[in-house]
DNA sequence: CAAGGGCTATCTATCAATAGATAGGCTTCG
DNA sequence: CGAAGCCTATCTATTGATAGATAGCCCTTG
């Protein structure tokens, strides 16, 4: 049977990442978590002792395996299209198979009522985000101008996010594949002119 | 002097919504608020009996008072280009000078947390939003099917809350006006395929 | 007009529940 | 042994919420 029982780290890890991502960083207890994994609320505390290194241990396991998931964005063997069609699927699933918000994109949303480190833990989620996009992109427009790809970087992520939030706020799902589609008008781009 | 002072229910609602808007709906007491205020705790539950109540009425006021500085969509001395500039600009004021998220982007995020009456006063906003924004852009292009109008709606009402999020992400305020402009290379064209 | 009734807004005081956090003990295992 | 992991028990602070008292205001009514 290996190694597939996990320990109570990752089981506590786990079940507050759960939490915060359904009702956000101030939607939970100890004695919530410490009920999923089946154990006190002191135990938990022994493994983190307050919650803001809680708080910081599930933004890194979460952006550590979002960004493992990924892979290189250098990857030969996968082109730009494939990435990015690979990482809409990653928020795609996390809306529509675990049925919630993207962990840091609940942290960034309340993120001014949150402690420093609880914070800087979320914005790595978006700058380690930022720079496996700009490599992808990069690719994808060669001859593209250093300042384009930041942006077009941001605009990907700033969509993802913005869909998932969408679906949710609506309640409806099917929100998330309408905003991953292309079909825009082009109707924003009057906003260049302001 | 006419009736410059504000009522303590509206400076209630007021206090409410910045708490909000700062770290989510968890992320205050009637204690915080009363204090704002400059009452006590008790005088807040006089005008609204439970936390729930005051989160309605807190998305209400902030909807309505959102709604009613767009206007009308169908306004035929403002043409869809001014229109949508404005729109984007109420976002822009809200991250730029109240240096703070969309009260429903807030909301939205940790919807799942959220009672049902709050849920759906989040969701109002939303809704009430695409409407507007389908009026606009119906006038923007005449010709398109409704299901484009529909999506171009939910793609503006999606860039905006995902720019005010990333931008609160990053601490970088700069990154919403990135994000508005019109320069994308179309990367994500090709999630068209997948 | 004056007296009284009732309404509104606020207060003090308090409640039970829950929050995050701590101390110290028991057990298991290398 | 001794470290690790989990426990019981407890602490203090805070939470949302309630009860009851007080003061001021408006409207009636004699």
């Amino acid at each position: 049977m290996a190694k597939t029982e996990k320990t109570t780290v990752e089981r506590i890890v786990e079940a507050a990442e759960s939490r915060i991502r359904t009702a956000g960083f101030h939607g939970f207890s100890f004695r919530d978590v410490a009920g999923d994994v089946g154990i006190k609320s002191a135990s938990v505390h022994h493994h983190f002792p307050t919650k803001d290194a809680l708080g910081v241990a599930v933004a890194r396991s979460y952006t550590d395996r979002f960004l493992r998931a990924l892979g290189d964005p250098g990857d030969e063997s996968r082109g730009p299209e494939a990435l990015l069609a690979a990482y809409a699927g990653l928020f795609r699933r996390a809306l529509m198979v675990e049925g919630k918000m993207c962990l840091c994109g609940v942290l960034a949303a309340e993120s001014a009522g949150l402690s420093a480190p609880v914070q800087l833990a979320a914005r790595d989620f978006f700058q380690r985000n930022l720079a496996w996009l700009k490599g992808v992109h990069s690719r994808q427009f060669p001859g593209a101008a250093e300042d384009a790809i930041e942006a077009e970087a941001l605009r990907t992520i700033a969509l993802m996010e913005g869909a998932i939030l969408t679906a949710r706020a609506l309640d409806d799902v099917g929100v998330f594949d309408v905003l991953t589609q292309k079909g825009s008008l082009g109707g924003l781009a009057v906003l260049q002119k302001v």
